[in-house]
DNA sequence: GCTTTAATGCTACAATGTTGCATCAACGCC
DNA sequence: GGCGTTGATGCAACATTGTAGCATTAAAGC
């Protein structure tokens, strides 16, 4: 695993894992540094499953339960968010500046989450009174077009 | 496909449970028709575990599995939709005419979950090319009026 | 280095949902 | 109304996802 020298004046990777971790008052351990890194890397929102994957392929060993922690301490932190994405599995993202939540595409077929960074997830709606708005989750289901094309036949 | 018989001037209980299982070619067991019944009468989506404690109510012995599946057929009939709400289980509601998808308000305190009938669930956004929209999910998260009024102080 | 305690690893458990298969009962037919 | 067919059920076993308790390890500050 290399260190990463901190000759960091790219404006596209502005923290550190380690910096994160620091700036909220956390242990720097390498199950944390490897998450977020993983979640950096990251394409589009990860699973428990696959964040546990990177770990595996970067030689970190680390318990089942330690990384459901990590993630938990993460999304305390607000340095990552937590998707419901519509199976039993939560996804994770880094939090990317300020409260800019987007809303996700999710291939019914594949399983592929997507992040669709163009479309708000707020809405500004009429809550009955008395409610309290904290956040809202938009989760759009569909084929991917990776599937959409492989069998458009199905009809459903 | 047979017409409602005409003694029902009724507009607001329009389809009796047995009369919907039969007309999408399901056997009518007592549990199809408990489980219908229960969705009419909640006033909110239920999950699994409400949903057996209403059939528990009524005297109507069944297993765990069973109503599974019951559900399972409810929803790939059209009958029900499954929403996600953001915890690990599915609720479940009957589909109300036509394909009217509203947003679902999701109380993080009580974890109570109310449609938000006004609140049209539909996005028409930027999808990427090749990508094909089959519904989307709208779930607003934060305090219900009974819970924000009571533990207002925390702040969180 | 030494101390403090946050973080980890392990075990055990809970909640939710699924699969396979034998049995039962709904429904069409007579 | 009885009968046979087969969809629906019940049961046992299992899978997945996530939590709780507690002893041990190691990160951070001195
Ligand atoms: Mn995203
Ligand atoms: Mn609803
Ligand atoms: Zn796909
Ligand atoms: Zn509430």
């Amino acid at each position: 695993m290399h260190e990463m020298p901190d000759h960091s004046h790219s404006a596209f990777v502005p923290v550190s894992a380690r910096d994160l971790i620091a700036a909220h008052g956390g242990r720097i351990t390498r199950t944390r540094v490897a998450v977020i890194e993983a979640l950096q890397t990251g394409q589009h929102p990860l699973s428990h499953d696959e964040i546990g994957a990177a770990l595996n392929a970067a030689g970190i060993a680390h318990d089942r339960v330690t990384l459901y922690r990590a993630l938990d301490w993460l999304v305390e932190q607000g340095i990552a968010q937590r998707i419901a994405g519509g199976e039993r599995a939560w996804r994770f993202e880094l939090q990317s500046g300020g409260d800019h939540r987007h809303a996700h595409f999710h291939c019914d077929r594949c399983g592929q989450i997507l992040c669709l960074e163009d479309v708000p997830a707020t809405a500004a709606p009429v809550l009955p009174a008395g409610f309290e708005l904290a956040r809202s989750e938009l989760v759009l289901h569909g084929a991917c077009a990776d599937c959409g094309r492989q069998n458009d036949q199905t009809g459903k």
